[in-house]
DNA sequence: CTCTTTATGGTTCGATCGAACCATAACACG
DNA sequence: CGTGTTATGGTTCGATCGAACCATAAAGAG
């Protein structure tokens, strides 16, 4: 063989190339010659890693999923020991916000595989069950805590766990948007979530 | 002249077909082409009526806006005389879900414009004005509500308002992948309504 | 020291793209 | 009854696309 290469670290390499091009101007804006001159490699090493464009933007997707999994039970693992409940949902929202720059090319990029995501039966389904499970498992945080106490009783957890993520996704798309900025998202989290931790305040 | 043609019409007759391209495959798929084929008129026409193919995308995004600022006005019209503020903010919240085929295809057309909006100087204005203003619509609905009543006093209308709006958009792109059914995402704005206007529940 | 496998660069092909250009039929107006 | 403007169809051009193909250097296996 030639000089030995890390493949996984090869093909990183180009699927981040896909992110930066698809951040700035779409999936239209991905073509293979673009991405090879962005990632500094010949064209035919696209071939080589993905075959066709549409595994190459498979493939990007896929490493782009598994560092969102990675870094968010990093950064949750960061909480400490117990975290409590409170904490713990909060930290699940955050990974919705743009937050940081790795965080917000991750949303733009998803965004960009939107109408693939409605469109495509192949990226439907990873598209479908990823936020699903993350309202199940905010809906799971919330019952732990109302067994916990931090949580009233009269709380209907589905609901708002339901309607948390589905807001914390809408102020994803507004913050990208440049309506409001990322402190202002954090802080309309924490007033609603004054009202699911504490019953007094609507 | 050749027999007069209605030049708004025909220009609604191509956006459409952009519109419909758009939601299909994403901007990409939105080719002169395409959409000739796809109006059932001649490339020749795109040229004349739009010019080039960044202000057909433009023009087509303009008709969309004009089309959902005219049927939000007319269904809030149809709510009656005296709706209530309740009524009204719902009535604006609606206007984000995807309840039916126009709004879908709407909602999935900006959808297909998100990187635009947040990367092309000439479309982030429009995309950053509109949903703010909605937000200050829906906060001075509130504000009205808690001078009649039916919004207790100690809401924060501000930041109520914002949260409810941003709920809206993301149960919008959670309706647009299949997470939730429409159904589903009204009755989670309903139960988020009865936080806002009853002060005893959470 | 061969030989085969692996990783990579470069080139080419048919298709399609956006845009400019050429032609002309339809009709109002003088 | 021209005649010039308006609306439309068709064609063409250079660029670029995705993908297949050809070549070869590097290195482990025998």
């Amino acid at each position: 063989m030639p000089r030995q290469v890390d493949h996984d670290l090869r093909r990183r390499q180009i699927a981040q190339a896909v992110w930066r091009l698809a951040t700035r101007g779409g999936l239209e804006h991905v073509t293979l010659r673009q991405v090879a001159t962005e990632a500094e490699v010949s064209a035919r090493l696209l071939q080589y890693y993905f075959g066709t464009r549409d595994r190459l933007l498979l493939g990007a997707l896929e490493i782009l999923n598994a560092d969102a999994e990675q870094r968010a039970g990093q950064r949750l693992a960061e909480l400490g020991e117990a975290p409590g409940m409170r904490a713990l949902v909060r930290g699940v929202l955050w990974e919705l916000l743009p937050l940081d720059e790795e965080r917000r090319t991750r949303h733009l990029v998803y965004a960009a595989y939107f109408i693939p995501f409605v469109t495509d039966p192949a990226l439907a389904s990873a598209a479908r069950d990823s936020p699903r499970a993350l309202e199940d498992l905010v809906s799971g945080l919330l019952d732990q805590g109302r067994q916990s106490g931090e949580v009233p009783p009269e709380v209907d957890t589905e609901a708002e766990s339901a309607f948390l993520v589905a807001g914390a996704i809408g102020l994803q798309t507004s913050v990208l948007l440049g309506q409001h900025s990322p402190e202002q998202a954090v802080e309309l989290i924490e007033h609603r979530l004054d009202g699911v931790f504490a019953p007094s305040l609507g």
